[in-house]
RNA sequence: GCCCGGAUGGCGGAACGGUUUACGCAGAGGACUUAAAAUCCUUGCCCCAAAAGGGUUGUGGGUUCGAAUCCCACUCCGGGCACCA
């Protein structure tokens, strides 16, 4: 056989798939339906990264195989426009944004069907596309009605030079990415979205989804809820009385609680000035706090810093004692109360604090006896014993864990959980449940984005919203994409288009001229693939029950074994949702969570079927450059996908792909490592000069093994361990070319396995058995379809599982867990044989020689172990 | 700083608490070839040791008959930190 010809194969299959339309989705199709979703990219200039195919491999192939295992299968396409980047080169370049996305798309949609991936082309959306973004205007009008879009005073970052608002991401060290000038703050009236409103219902929802751990993990402690005390102080100076509200976790340290912390923004500060006798000193550090960015004052590297507020007091409402209060940056205006009773002795960060200036140290908590070995320094454990609490006991001299109150007045002896609420009470606080989670900043003063569909009525003195039937709000043409002087979006200059009336009273009106965020536009894209051309409604809520519905059990119709990797399904209520979402950790929380937040939202408001968007969420790991780096233009180390096509094939590619690494984790790129792939593909091309017609499928050990792969491949997809699954076939391929004849029945089987990672490859061997033509001639395997149809539409293989078990196994010998022989045995060995074996052998019999043996361990089908120790 | 991951040969990695290194890359030896490429076969694979053997899964400790795997502490690397997407 030729050698084969990626080049002219993979373009056939491409545009027959194309042709025949394969991979159409259709509405309403008796088939159970599988919606398998990748988060579409957003279409730089650069054009395809090698990182977008590891993620739309993956979900290929598992898309691949529920068609073939009967599934009407769901899997678009689309691209999130709207962007900075895009912008930002349009300033540059004074070329319309529309125009730049326009190429940018058209060089996506290019690079993506030369990889043969088997999307619904008919169903890709555009973000920017005013059809689209109609919709998406549509849905902030409903947040808008039912209360959760406001205005809110809000700080953002400034450049004075560019007069320009910046992104934390053009922000570098304080600085204007552009011109390097210092970044100053302002304040900004932004539109917000009450996110915070569905905090609980957020976290509710995640016992509900199968998502992969860590993602569940990183989005509960983002909205980070807790529940704690409201503590009132006291403050005193010598003519004036005041109280301070803190926030607190810990209502059982009260007691210990020897000096007070405010965030600098706090307001009462500027209210008890004139009592502040440092006041220069302190409006000074106050200043510096300012020009700090959040991450900036939690890192200064353990170095705390404050000023003390001279002059006046707090009082510990437990002990009544006169306790210090003080500035500093460690604490947040935006969590809590915007103060803290510092509690030094349970605390790690204010026992850093209270260490460098030099401030009174209180334990109120002791770790209960019998939890903890007594230690002669009186804290932290002693080396050689693990910490009761199972964490938390750094941080110097802090004991954050559990235990049993002391030095707490009448509290004394209680369990530090109990006395949290009896403590809270006794001094008149109240129990609150606080959250990390804040609102969403919704507006930016930028040009190519969603123009928020409001107007500002000086007669109703309220922002009114534009009748529905006016949507879409389109993107007016402007000369200069550089926002104005004043920090407004370049809207801001266009009198025209800002003057308007009233929708309400048909007075005089302004346009708002911010524009949405990116993340508007992926919020609810999943939901316009299941309706993308209806120009109606946002999507049906037939075609959202269809798809987004949960018409069976399981996600998988196969049952037992095969079914690994499908969760089982809920008790007590069906799930629906995108059935398989696949993306990147680094959107784990905030495009997840903002998505999760419009959907649940538009549930609530009865315009879609389900509470929760997504059934289950998996996570690729990103491509490193071949130096171990993330890629990048400037370090110069970006491979660019196109070259590898040409090369080496997208069959070479994709599979490459899926093997360099777990899929979850992190690979560095390698050229070299291409080699291996692109070998293994060769190896099944030449096989097909085996096939003989006349051998049934009578090589009897590469059955078992062929059996065996199947298995291993079938659930090593379902579990994403695509590494592995390719493993497994290229032990079979090496296997399979020992032989000198294959049956036609194997071959066909280890096509079927192999197609959805490359399906070009496989579907012209496929086609090349089925076409009568000399040598190869079709024969009637297991009622397949016999001399036409194409791969893609054959049924997923199923393995016989007699064939998988072994029969024999190698008996591992152990003497004190150290292996000392290896016998071969029947799996079923019992345990009396195998002592025999065991104490017979020579080899192992001088390693317990003269010993006395204490045990034997016997693990079936697998060890012994003669224990003497 | 906070939250979440990760660390196994020269390299990418594999390994239900049970043979560390499957599969692949690179290397060495050989076959084929006038030659090269390609292909095929064979072969180590890390340290100590002449060998028997022993050690070795980032470091240190623990649990266990047995730990890469479970627990504790630490080091380094990656992702996120709310206006990048």
């Amino acid at each position: 056989m030729k050698k084969y010809n990626h080049l002219k194969i993979e373009k056939k299959w491409q545009k027959k798939w194309e042709k025949e339309g394969v991979f159409v989705a259709r509405d309403n199709d008796p088939r159970p339906k599988f919606y398998a979703l990748i988060e579409f990219p957003y279409p730089s200039g650069e054009g395809l990264h090698v990182g977008h195919p590891r993620s739309y491999t993956a979900m290929d192939i598992i898309a691949r195989k529920r068609r073939m295992e009967g599934y009407n299968v769901l899997f678009p396409i689309g691209f999130d426009s709207f962007g900075l980047p895009t912008e930002n080169y349009a300033i540059k370049t004074g070329r319309p944004p529309s125009e730049i996305t326009k190429e940018n798309i058209a060089n996506f949609t290019k690079q993506l069907k030369m990889l043969g991936f088997s999307f619904d082309w008919d169903r890709a959306v555009t973000t920017s596309d005013p059809s689209y973004y109609k919709w998406t205007q549509w849905i902030f009008l409903q947040f808008f009605k039912h209360g959760l879009a406001y205005k809110k005073k809000m700080t953002i970052n400034w450049c004075p030079k560019d007069k320009i608002g910046l992104a934390n991401e053009e922000v570098v060290d304080g600085c204007c990415e552009r011109c390097g000038t210092a970044v100053e703050k302002r304040e900004k009236e932004q539109w917000m979205l009450a996110i915070t409103k569905y905090a609980d219902k957020l976290l509710e929802g995640l016992k509900d989804v199968d998502y992969i751990e860590r993602a569940k993990v990183q989005q509960e402690n983002w909205i980070g809820k807790s529940t704690g005390a409201l503590l009132q102080f006291t403050v005193v100076s010598s003519q004036f009385t005041d109280k301070i509200e803190v926030f607190t976790t810990r209502p059982d340290t009260l007691f210990g609680a020897t000096y007070m912390v405010l965030a600098p923004e706090h307001k009462i500060i500027k209210n008890v000035k004139l009592k502040i006798k440092n006041w220069d000193e302190v409006e000074k550090y106050i200043d510096t706090v300012k020009k700090k960015t959040e991450q900036e004052r939690m890192n200064v590297e353990r170095e705390k810093t404050g000023v003390e507020l001279k002059g006046i007091k707090a009082i510990n409402p437990a002990t009544k004692e006169e306790i210090p209060i003080w500035v500093a940056d460690y604490v947040l205006a935006g969590y809590g109360t915007g103060a803290i009773m510092a509690v030094p002795g349970h605390d790690g960060r204010d026992f850093e604090f209270a260490k460098k200036f030099g401030l009174k140290v209180r334990e109120v908590v002791s770790p209960s006896p019998g939890l903890r070995p007594s230690s002669p320094a009186g804290r932290g454990g002693s080396k050689n014993f693990p910490s009761p609490s199972g964490r938390g006991e750094g941080d110097g001299g802090a004991y954050t864990g559990p235990g049993i109150l002391i030095n707490s007045g009448r509290f004394n002896g209680l369990a530090h959980e109990t006395a949290k609420w009896k403590i809270t009470e006794s001094v008149g606080g109240t129990r609150k449940v606080t959250y990390k989670l804040r609102d969403w900043v919704f507006s930016r003063q930028r040009y190519w984005g969603e123009p928020i569909p409001l107007v500002w009525c000086d007669k109703c003195k309220e922002w009114v919203s534009i009748p529905e039937s006016a949507l879409p709000l389109k993107l007016p043409k402007v000369e200069k994409y550089q926002p104005t002087d004043t920090g407004e979006s370049p809207l801001a200059a266009m009198e025209k288009w800002v003057k308007t009336k009233c929708p309400r009273c048909g007075g005089p009106a302004r346009r708002e001229t911010d524009t949405m965020p990116n993340w508007a536009g992926s919020s609810w894209y999943f939901l316009r693939y299941c309706d993308p051309h209806n120009n109606k409604e946002f999507a049906s809520m037939e075609k959202l029950k269809y798809w987004m519905g949960s018409p069976s059990p399981q996600s998988s119709p196969i049952k037992g074994e095969e079914a690994i990797g499908n969760p089982p399904p809920l008790v007590g209520g069906v799930r629906g949702g995108v059935d398989w979402y696949n993306g990147g950790m680094e959107h784990t929380v905030l495009h997840l969570l903002y998505s999760r937040f419009w959907n649940q939202f538009l549930y609530d408001i009865g315009v879609v079927p389900t509470r929760e968007p997504y059934k289950k969420r998996t996570s690729h790991g990103i491509i490193l450059g071949e130096d171990g780096e993330k890629m990048s233009k400037s370090r110069g180390n970006v491979v660019n996908p196109d070259d590898i096509i040409k090369q080496y094939g997208a069959d070479t590619l994709r599979l490459y792909e899926m093997f360099m690494g777990p899929f979850d984790q992190a690979v560095p790129w390698s050229t070299k490592s291409i080699a291996g792939v692109q070998r293994f593909l060769e190896k099944v091309w030449q096989l097909g000069s085996k096939i003989s017609e006349t051998s049934k499928i009578s090589e009897t050990s590469v059955e078992r093994l062929l059996h065996k792969t199947i298995k291993k491949v079938t659930g090593d997809i379902e579990a994403m361990k695509f590494n592995t699954a390719i493993a497994a076939m290229m032990t079979l391929v090496n296997e399979m070319s020992k032989e000198d004849k294959l049956s036609v029945t194997s071959y066909e089987l280890l096509l079927t396995l192999l197609h959805p990672f490359a399906p070009h490859i496989t579907e012209e061997l496929w086609n090349r058995i089925h076409r009568p033509s000399p040598g190869l001639r079709p024969p009637s395997p297991l009622g397949r379809g016999e001399g036409e149809g194409m791969l893609c539409q054959q049924p997923w293989s199923k393995y016989d599982p007699a064939l998988v078990k072994d029969e024999e196994i190698e008996l591992v010998i152990q003497v004190n867990g150290k292996v000392r022989d290896l016998v071969r045995v029947s799996v079923d060995i019992s345990e009396e044989e195998a002592k025999v074996l065991a104490f017979q052998n020579e080899k192992v019999a001088k390693w317990f020689h003269g010993q006395e043996v204490k045990d034997v361990i016997f693990v079936k089908g697998k060890l012994i172990n003669i224990v003497t120790q």
